[in-house]
RNA sequence: GCGGAUGUGGCGUAAUUGGUAGCCGUGCCAGACUUAGGAUCUGGUGCCGAAAGGCGUGGGGGUUCGAGUCCCUCCAUCCGCACCA
């Protein structure tokens, strides 16, 4: 062949992998496993842009390196198929999500299918696969028949908790873990009670304590997306998805208690090998906070008001009370002057949404409820506030004010003329007028049994005197919320429970998967209720085991986008099982993912629930690991840079840059496919669109040049770049080369195409040390000399380093050094290309097998083995040592490095240059680091 | 406000982990071959300076024979969380 011609040469090995099955893995006893996984894509209508293959190109080529290596790799693909794109187009077009979702799919498919990656797929899963969701509601049901034992700090069977309750009774919730809002409170109640309850109680007080449940929470409810959604699908309180206002609504949902979890996904964190960012966005999510909850008993009422703080040390400085206007109890505590100006202020907080009370944190409102409290220690009266700064969502929903410690207290308190009282002695220099004093140091005053003990102490021994007197209890605070599991959506899993009297039960698990039915519009009906509603059969007849109109209705729910991707690293394990999730030989087998791949805007979301359930079907012995992914890395994102163009207003005529600012112009996003190194393809952009057919042109020097901006890669901001274009124009080599070329993995950057010529030209040259111009094979079987082994085993050393070191993109400089010298050396010996073959495969997978077939291997390169590096050829006998005069590099000497350090010390001191800075006086000292580095220090 | 990350040539980046700062690539300059070059090859290219030399890894300070790397401090940019009691 005579030129390197990736075009056929890509194709046909792509072809020729596929046909032989060559990425197809199995559970190898014999050899070790590495299971290498990339984060679920959602097989969106845009299709790939270049920044998405970022992490699987490097997840492949880690893969690949394993695979030479030695190891078993599963490294599958799959898709996250549910989700409300798919649903927004098919309410728009009348089209099923489930066509729009296949043709994405394919799309995706075949742009993964060019890039040459060894996913295995036979192994691949979607998640709207009713295969596939039929175990995600599996797992429901198994969540929805569990409970969480604190005693044991596991998941059990809700049996276990039955036997508990038929034996014991109930003593009243577990409240060392106070889970917020979403928790369903029960009184205490006996064995004998137990027993006596009806059916439909039983059901009810066991919903409580379920894993899956039911219950009458405050959601985030989307109007514009007609469903809810979950605190890590809001940023700066609207949708993520559309950005649409978001309100607070209490509805009937299913909940996932991920709170029982709390403490071990925060605890867990510690020996995962991920970076700290995402395990401090975790801790941070999770808000863990050790402090005490406290009674405050309502003058001449026969209630408390129960408070949490994590600074109960404070508690002779409380001023106040405040609670949030959805308190609970908040009718109680209005006294009748009151009435009208609390009720008036609690449905002007309703209607405030979500947003404008976060934007607004400034404005400082409230209203003076008429009830006062009992201060439990001095026996004061301390008046009750109703506070929108208060949260209702968070401990209690009420706080206990303390101005003088409490900065936001204190905002309250100033704005409201409430007292400060300081009960932690601050430094002189603070200024009581101005702020509060929240440091946790100093020693108590004014605090009867507290005077004179340090912050630490204090809030110690506060809680013992506050347990003492039967005040109140330390106590747990978590941050995080059960999540909510419903949405009032169509393309999603259903989930698998009919109700029978008002009162949830579950399918049994031999009927499952329940389909998804099929519905005349994807919209909700006319009565307001989600769109499985509108399904002809969409009941439940327990006799017949079926969907039948005759029965017992169905949730009309689905769940929520992170349902499937939850527990999708296991299926990967086992695919196909009838009987099982995963089979217990191929979870033992594979167990955890041994590098996870992907972005970090999972954070919060993905990576949260996908560790909770982990967790769980551990408990429950369903799998042996209670962590999905060991070691995680996140890839940088690739922005887009973004072309402009500027328009004279009012005008056909474009300025060129540079020219610009001596006209009245407007900017316009040019597509970036027109533009080359910032200069404008002129002929195309007048065909590119009908409006620009007669644009005329003010230019410098000749050109075009366009404006850039880095954004996001957006069809809308026409800077979108496909891998496709690349591969036509370059290889899916280049392109893979050179998305590792750009830089660290970890580190966002724009894309640019300036330099993908030089990764191309790399290519090139690699072939040219295999054929001649005329496209003779020049390679030889000569022995190679020491010089060629040295290049070749300084690159085996650096390209093994780099890739267990996640250091991609420093291998292909190595890459590109070794080729440069070997052309030097006029190296094409056959034992060092070949080796070298074997370098780059994971790297260039396609050039590699075709070079590799040229040298006469039959096989695959795929399955040849990683070359050993030998340090021998690396050793040099001598070195030129840099010599530095007092740290200044001066001279270079060269030494064997068998040279002793005196007789190097007396060279170094009679060489010219050194004799030069020395300037006649003494060297004061000679540090000689054998190696590395001589210094004279005068 | 809290937390995390990052700051090195015109640009993307590298630096054996405390030891010659700027590898590799791009861009730029010069040259060769060519009817031509957006092909290929060769040489040069951190900044200042004619040179000798000086300066140089966001700023300042420190430790060290020696600092891009370690410590202190300040600044800038990006990301995450944010009235969480």
């Amino acid at each position: 062949m005579r030129d390197y011609d990736f075009k056929s040469i890509e194709k046909r090995w792509q072809a020729e992998w596929e046909k032989q099955h060559i990425y197809k893995v199995s559970e190898d006893q014999q050899k070790p496993k590495c299971y290498v996984l990339d984060m679920f894509p959602y097989p969106s209508g845009a299709g790939l842009h270049v920044g998405h293959p970022l992490g699987y190109i490097a997840s492949d080529i880690y893969a690949r390196y394993k695979r030479l290596k030695g190891y078993n790799v599963l490294h599958p693909m799959g898709y996250d198929s549910f989700g409300l794109p798919a649903e927004q187009y098919a309410i728009q077009t009348g089209q099923h999500p489930a066509v729009t979702t296949q043709n994405n799919i394919q799309r995706y498919r075949e742009q993964l299918g060019k890039i040459g990656f060894s996913f295995d797929w036979s192994r691949e899963v979607r998640t709207s696969d009713p295969n596939y969701y039929r175990w995600t509601q599996w797992i429901f049901i198994q969540l929805y028949q569990s409970w969480y034992n604190h005693t044991t700090d596991k998941a059990e069977p809700i049996e276990t908790l039955i036997e508990q309750f038929n034996h014991h009774g109930f003593t009243g919730v577990d409240d060392t873990v106070l889970t917020g809002g979403i928790e369903l409170e029960f009184p205490p109640f006996t064995a004998k009670e137990w027993q006596e309850f009806s059916h439909r109680k039983k059901e009810e007080i066991l919903l409580g304590f379920r894993l899956a449940y039911l219950s009458e929470a405050y959601v985030n409810w989307c109007p514009a997306l007609g469903t809810v959604l979950s605190n890590d699908e809001i940023k700066d309180g609207v949708s993520e998805r559309g950005g649409h206002s978001v309100e607070r609504k209490l509805m009937k949902q299913w909940s996932m208690r991920i709170t029982a979890y709390a403490e071990r996904l925060l605890n867990n964190l510690e020996n995962l090998d991920w970076s700290e960012s995402l395990k401090e966005a975790q801790r941070n999510w999770i808000g863990k906070s050790i402090g005490a909850s406290v009674f405050f008993k309502v003058q001449d009422r026969n209630f408390d008001i129960e408070v949490f703080t994590t600074r109960p040390d404070t508690i002779f400085g409380v001023s106040f009370i405040a609670v949030a206007p959805e308190y609970e109890f908040i009718h109680a505590l209005m006294q009748p002057e009151q009435m009208d100006e609390v009720q008036a202020y609690i449905s002007l907080s309703k209607n405030r949404s979500e947003r404008e009370r976060m934007a607004d944190v400034k404005r400082i409102t409230g209203v003076f409820t008429g009830s006062y409290v009992i201060h439990p220690f001095t026996g004061k009266e301390v008046p009750v506030w109703v506070a929108d700064y208060v949260l209702a969502g968070y401990g209690t929903g009420a706080v206990m004010g303390v101005p003088a410690h409490d900065s936001r207290d204190f905002a309250f308190a100033r704005f409201f003329g409430l007292p400060v009282l300081p009960v932690v002695q601050a430094p002189e220099t603070h200024n009581w007028e101005a702020e509060s004093y929240d440091a946790k140091e100093g020693r108590l005053i004014n605090s009867d049994f507290l005077n004179g003990f340090q912050v630490k102490q204090a809030i110690k021994k506060a809680i013992d005197h506050i347990e003492q007197k039967g005040f109140g209890k330390g106590k747990t605070n978590y941050r995080l919320r059960d999540a909510i599991f419903g949405r009032q959506r169509y393309w999603g899993e259903p989930i698998p429970i009919y109700y029978k009297d008002g009162v949830p039960h579950c399918l049994p698990e031999h009927v499952l998967p329940l389909e998804l039915p099929a519905i005349d519009k994807f919209l909700p009906t006319e009565t307001g209720e989600p769109p499985l509603a509108r399904a002809e059969k969409w009941k439940w007849n327990e006799s017949k085991a079926c969907t039948d109109i005759e029965g017992y209705p169905l949730e009309n729910t689905t769940m929520p986008g992170w349902a499937g991707s939850s527990w999708y690293f296991l299926r990967y394990m086992d695919p196909t099982n009838n009987t099982a999730l995963v089979s217990t030989e191929a979870a033992n087998y594979w167990e955890s993912v041994d590098l996870y791949l992907g972005g970090s805007e999972h954070a919060t979301g993905h990576l949260l629930y996908v560790r909770f359930w982990t967790k769980f079907l551990f408990d429950r012995g369903f799998i042996p690991v209670q962590e999905p992914a060991q070691k995680l890395i996140n890839q940088g994102m690739i922005q887009g840079r973004s072309n402009f163009v500027y328009r004279v207003k009012g005008t056909d005529r474009f300025v060129s840059y540079g020219l610009k600012d001596d006209y009245d112009v407007s900017a316009l996003h040019v597509d970036v496919n027109l533009v080359c190194n910032d200069e404008l393809d002129i002929e195309a952009f007048k065909k590119w669109r009908e409006d620009f057919a007669n644009a005329e042109f003010v230019l410098e020097s000749g050109k075009y040049i366009c404006g850039a901006e880095v954004e996001k890669m957006s069809k809308s901001k026409h800077n979108v770049v496909t891998p496709d274009s690349i591969i036509e124009d370059y290889g899916a080599d280049t392109l893979r080369l050179y998305e590792m070329f750009l830089g660290p993995l970890e580190q966002s950057k724009p894309w640019s195409t300036q330099g993908i010529e030089g990764v191309h030209r790399f290519l090139k040259k690699l072939w040219k040390l295999f054929y001649n111009a005329e496209g003779q094979l020049l390679v030889s079987t000569d022995v190679p000399d020491k010089k060629e082994l040295k290049v070749l085993h300084k690159l085996i050393k650096k390209v093994g380093e780099d890739i267990e070191g996640f250091s991609f993109n420093t291998s292909v400089s190595s890459f590109m050094i070794c080729v440069n010298e070997l052309t030097d050396l006029k190296c094409s010996k056959k034992e060092i290309l070949q080796a070298i073959l074997i370098c780059l495969s994971p790297y260039a997978p396609h050039i590699s097998e075709e070079l590799w077939h040229a040298l006469g291997n039959p096989n695959s390169i795929i399955n040849a083995s990683f070359p050993e590096f030998n340090p021998a050829y690396l050793i040099e006998d001598s070195f030129s040592y840099p010599v530095s005069i007092n740290g200044k590099h001066r001279t270079n000497i060269e030494f064997s490095l068998q040279a002793s350090p005196q007789e190097m010390e007396q060279k170094v001191l009679s060489d010219e240059t050194v004799l030069k800075w020395l300037e006649g006086k003494p060297a004061k000292k000679v540090i000689i680091v054998k190696g590395k580095i001589v210094n004279v220090v005068i």
